[in-house]
Formats: C-alpha cells, sequence, structure tokens
RNA sequence: GGCUCGGUAGCUCAGCUGGUUAGAGCGUGGGAUUCAUAACCCCAAGGUCGGGAGUUCAAGUCUCCCCCGAGCCA
C-alpha cells in the first residue's frame, strides 16, 4: 500500500510564486517523512494546462500554447528540482496520455448518466474561468478578483450531474479528518447545504484543451480535466493507459494538499466525479492559508512579489523551509516578515542546533583525540538527554504525522535546548581542569553529542540537507529520502535509538552547519 | 445582507469546561561565562487580554452590542 500525496498542478499561465513554493515544500516534508518510515510514497506533482487564459496569454507573448507551456511548466520543473523536491511525478495534462484517460473517465461519467446538456448564459471571466452571477443587464461588469472586464457567453454547455450526489457529498464531507484542518469544514458544509448545482464541465469553441469526445465542439472544462491529472500521474509512464490499473498504483490519494482558494473543487466536485466514475475517493484534503508579505498581500500591482528564485539564491534552502514549515501553522494564513525570518534562523538553527554541535564536537576533538568519548554511563537509557530525545521524537512522529509541521520543529528544538542547558549545568570545560574529571567530562560530552545526533536525525524529513550536514560532522551518513531512495528501507526509525554514536569513532573538524543570515538589503 | 474564523507583550503564538501576582519563544536591556558560529546559560523590562455594556463572589475565558482583519455564501 502507497502513500500517495499530490500538490495541485500548478496553472501555468506565470511562474512559480511563493505560495505554490510553500505548498510543495509542505508536501516534501511530508513524502520524506514516509519514506523515511519506510513507506512506499508516490508524491505527485504537475501542472494545469489547459484553458482559454493560457491561450491568451501565450498569444500575448507571441508563442503558441503549446510552446508557452513547455517553458512554463519547464520552469516549475527546473525549481523544484533545484529546490530538492522529492516528487515521484510530475504530470502535464497536455500529456498525450492525459488525453487517454480523460477520455476514459468521461465515458465513464456519461455511462452513468451523469452528463446532460445545458444552456449557460451570462458574463464570464476568463482569468477564473468562471461565469458570474452579475445581471443580464449590467453595463462593462468587471470581475471582482481579476478587475477585468467580463465577456457575455451564450452557449449550450455539457453538465455534470452533481445535483444527484448531494446526500454522498454530504456524508462524505462530515467525515472527520476529510477536510483538513478541522476550521475549514464548516465552510464547505454551508456551501453543500444550499444545494448542489450542476456545473458545466465543457467548453465551447475553445481550441485549446481537450476535446469531448461524441460533442463536437465542446472542449473540457479546466476543473473537469485537471483534477484527472492526478490519476493521469499515477499510471505508470510505460504501460497503457487504463482506469482499471488505479487502485494498484496507488489510488486513492492519502492526501490532497491545496490552497484554501480550491478546497471545494477538492473537497465536492471531485469526489462527485469520481464516484459517478466508479473510482474510490481520497482520504483527505488539506487546504492551506496563504502568505503575504509584511502584512500585504503580494501582488504584481504592488509589486511586493517575494521570488521563490531570490529566496532560493539568497537564503538557501534550509533557511527558507524552516522558517515556512516552523512559524506558520500549516492551515493559517502566515505572514512573511524579513526580520523576523532572520532572527529565527539565526537563533534556531546557527545559535541553538548549529553552535550546539560545533561546541561540543569541539570540545571532544580536543580532549578525546579527535574522536567520540567513552560513553560510560551516558550510553544507558536512562540518561535524562536520552529521555529528552525519545520524548522529542515521538513529538516529531506524532506532529508530522498531524501535518503540523511547526510542533515538529518545536520537539527538536526543544530538545537542542535541553541539551544546551546540560552542557552549561555540566560544565565540562571547568570540570577539566580539576584532576580526576576526564570520564565524568567524556560521559558528558558523548551524552550531548548523542543528542546532538538525535536532533539531526528528527531534522531530516524537514530540513534534510542541515540534518546531512550534522551527521556528516559526527561521522555518520545522511539518511535518504528522495524520490527513489528508500526502497532498501532508510533505517530511519532505527537511528531513533539511544546510544548509537560509537566511542572512539572519528570527528571531523567541525564546521559551522548553518551560515547565519545576514540580509543587509530588502529580499 | 447572512454565516464562519480571528483580534492576548515590538514579532509569532499558548492560555481546557470562568477562580491565586496572564505564559512561551524570538527581539530588546543587563549579568555571567569562554567549550562554541559575539554563540550557549541566567536575569529583567514590556500587556487597560480590540472597545463598551452585562451575568457572576469571581471573566482573557460566558452573553449582547460595536470596531478591525481574513474567508465562505448571496
Amino acid at each position: 500500500m502507497s502513500y500517495t500525496l499530490t500538490t495541485p498542478l500548478y496553472y501555468v499561465n506565470d511562474r512559480a510564486h511563493l505560495g505554490s513554493t510553500y505548498t510543495t515544500l509542505a508536501c516534501d516534508a511530508i513524502a520524506r517523512h514516509r519514506r523515511l518510515r519506510g513507506e512506499r510514497v508516490t508524491f505527485i506533482t504537475g501542472c494545469d494546462e489547459h484553458g482559454q487564459k493560457i491561450q491568451r496569454t501565450a498569444e500575448a507573448a507571441g508563442l503558441s500554447p503549446q510552446a508557452h507551456c513547455d517553458a512554463v511548466s519547464e520552469g516549475y520543473r527546473e525549481l523544484w528540482k533545484r529546490w530538492q523536491i522529492s516528487f515521484d511525478r510530475f504530470i502535464r495534462t497536455t500529456d498525450p496520455r492525459h488525453r487517454q484517460l480523460v477520455e476514459q473517465f468521461f465515458a465513464r461519467v456519461e455511462a452513468a448518466g451523469d452528463v446532460v446538456e445545458g444552456r449557460q448564459q451570462g458574463w464570464y471571466c476568463v482569468a477564473c474561468e468562471e461565469f458570474k452571477d452579475d445581471p443580464h443587464e449590467a453595463q462593462d461588469p468587471e470581475c471582482p478578483i481579476h478587475r477585468r472586464p467580463l465577456e457575455w457567453r451564450d452557449e449550450v454547455n455539457l453538465f455534470f450531474r452533481l445535483s444527484r450526489y448531494q446526500g454522498q457529498i454530504e456524508a462524505l464531507i462530515r467525515r472527520p479528518g476529510f477536510i483538513a484542518p478541522a476550521s475549514r469544514q464548516k465552510e464547505v458544509e454551508n456551501f453543500v447545504a444550499q444545494g448542489l448545482r450542476d456545473f458545466s464541465i465543457s467548453r465551447v469553441d475553445l481550441p485549446w484543451g481537450i476535446p469531448v469526445p461524441g460533442h463536437s465542439g465542446h472542449t473540457f472544462y479546466v476543473w473537469f480535466d485537471a483534477l484527472l491529472g492526478y490519476l493521469t500521474a499515477l499510471l505508470e509512464p510505460q504501460e497503457p493507459v487504463q482506469l482499471e490499473r488505479l487502485p494498484e498504483r496507488g489510488w486513492p490519494a492519502q492526501l490532497h494538499v491545496i490552497g484554501k482558494d480550491i478546497l471545494r473543487f477538492h473537497a465536492v466536485y471531485w469526489p462527485a466525479m469520481l464516484l459517478s466514475a466508479g473510482l474510490p475517493l481520497p482520504v483527505r484534503v488539506f487546504g492551506h492559508g496563504f502568505l503575504t508579505r509584511e502584512g500585504q498581500k503580494m501582488g504584481k500591482s504592488l509589486g511586493n512579489v517575494l521570488d521563490p528564485e531570490v529566496l532560493l539564491e539568497r537564503c538557501g534552502r534550509d533557511a527558507v523551509r524552516w522558517y515556512l514549515l516552523r512559524d506558520i501553522a500549516f492551515g493559517d494564513d502566515g505572514d512573511f516578515q524579513q526580520q523576523r525570518f532572520s532572527d529565527l534562523v539565526n537563533s534556531d538553527l546557527a545559535n541553538t542546533i548549529g553552535n550546539l554541535l560545533n561546541r561540543t564536537s569541539s570540545m571532544a576533538r580536543k580532549w578525546f583525540a579527535a574522536a567520540v568519548p567513552p560513553a560510560g554511563a551516558a550510553e544507558l537509557a536512562d540518561h535524562p538527554l536520552a529521555a529528552a530525545s525519545q520524548e522529542a521524537a515521538a513529538a516529531v512522529n506524532r506532529s508530522l504525522e498531524n501535518l503540523d509541521f511547526r510542533a515538529a520543529a518545536e520537539a527538536i528544538l526543544e530538545l537542542a535546548g535541553v541539551a544546551n542547558g546540560y552542557l552549561n549545568d555540566r560544565a565540562p570545560w571547568k570540570a577539566m581542569k580539576q584532576p580526576g574529571q576526564e570520564e565524568a567530562v567524556a560521559a558528558d560530552l558523548y551524552a550531548v553529542l548523542e543528542a546532538s545526533r538525535w536532533v539531526a536525525v528528527l531534522l531530516a524529513p524537514l530540513l534534510p540537507e542541515l540534518s546531512g550536514r550534522m551527521l556528516q560532522q559526527l561521522g555518520l551518513p545522511p539518511f535518504l529520502s528522495d524520490a527513489q531512495a528508500c526502497a532498501a528501507g532508510s533505517g530511519w526509525l532505527e537511528a531513533q535509538h539511544w546510544g548509537l554514536l560509537a566511542s572512539g569513532s572519528p570527528l571531523p573538524e567541525p564546521e559551522p552547519v548553518m551560515q547565519r543570515l545576514e540580509l543587509d538589503a530588502p529580499l
């Protein structure tokens, strides 16, 4: 049984922004955690490349829609590579296999009697790909979201008979845990309680999209086709496209992580489509919050967009991952504050965690032949730092299962804090000046080095790189949690055992594992 | 307009079914220390708990009204 999780398939209207980076980083941490625990994971991301909006954007740039999509989606893929996102599948909805899958899926929905024709008339926002409720007689109405003129449409579309699934959807969204965080459940309940209306799944006169079989002139509506990308992604690239294979390829997904703005599509429309096609339903849909910057919405008009490329370049992966995962409650909106960002990275990562390892390793090397000192009594599981380590590990595992990155990060930080405090209490640098204290000092240093190892271990799903650098300083190999890695088992859970650090093993010359962030100019 | 969720120290947030001087981390100021990335450790200052009214022996915690912010629906 594999753990399947997805990011949204990002719309290729524009290059990646911090919001999609945030979603993707969070999913990466989840995927890594699951792999480290020995689970088979299929982590899906990709791009949604259909619709009139894309077509117009491409035209405006003087490109064919396909060339535009190729460029933007390659940009996403490249960016995720640079962030070291451990995705297993990158699906594009322009993939020919996707078209096959959409056709099969539609055939099932149609056979179930869930497709009907209907006339749709009204003001349409191309950017939203949505009909608005403005009155027919309105003069030059604007989309309240995009502040662009609406277009008058009068067309016959195909509709999906969502209304037939009222009862089943009500039952589904009441299920505890299906919609997460729980605070968003009510919102969807209210919407469903008003009565589900059939929604249109096709557009006419839209060349850039997948044609609806048997309905010439119709193209699938963006949302109908985009969500199906999750399914296409799961099938092995070389096998025939067959919906029947999905269950053995990891469907249903355990988790869809999305921004809160598209919760309804994932929690209501999507399950109904799956029910119609006779496919199992995803286990959980998590709608996270949005990021602002210094208290303001990010946008081109304000000119305050925080570019993930710049962030990556100037601050590095560890710093950004830490800040986003550690300081923002996953699910809530968050505010990116540069001062706080560097304060937290420096305090947590450089000072508390990095310096702990650095000072301890330095003492051990100085007084114990550049090696891990004899453990003595510190090897016993009743050592105070052993207990603290176990506790932190339990908290990290529990928190990550609940997608509570912040609690996981705090637990790690607390362990590092306790270890620092222990060192100060024991003051080995003083004890070393007294005769006959060598053994006690050795045991203390061993205990703190071992606790540092635990910090590194626990950091692996959140900050794989920092984790690796710490382990290297301890003379140990990193944990592999990449897409291909874990077939042979990561050894991660096994590493959560007190006393594994081997006395006598050499310690490399200490080198700061985390540079302090000095951001003199605004990002 | 209806509904939902927030508004607690400069910042990010804890505060369960109402009950001693409202907490943590970061930041700031001071002290101590030298093993260490001017780091770690200790101490301190900082809050009319959005505003008002009410219930109660007692309210950040309950009720009502209002203000501000985010959102869903119409």
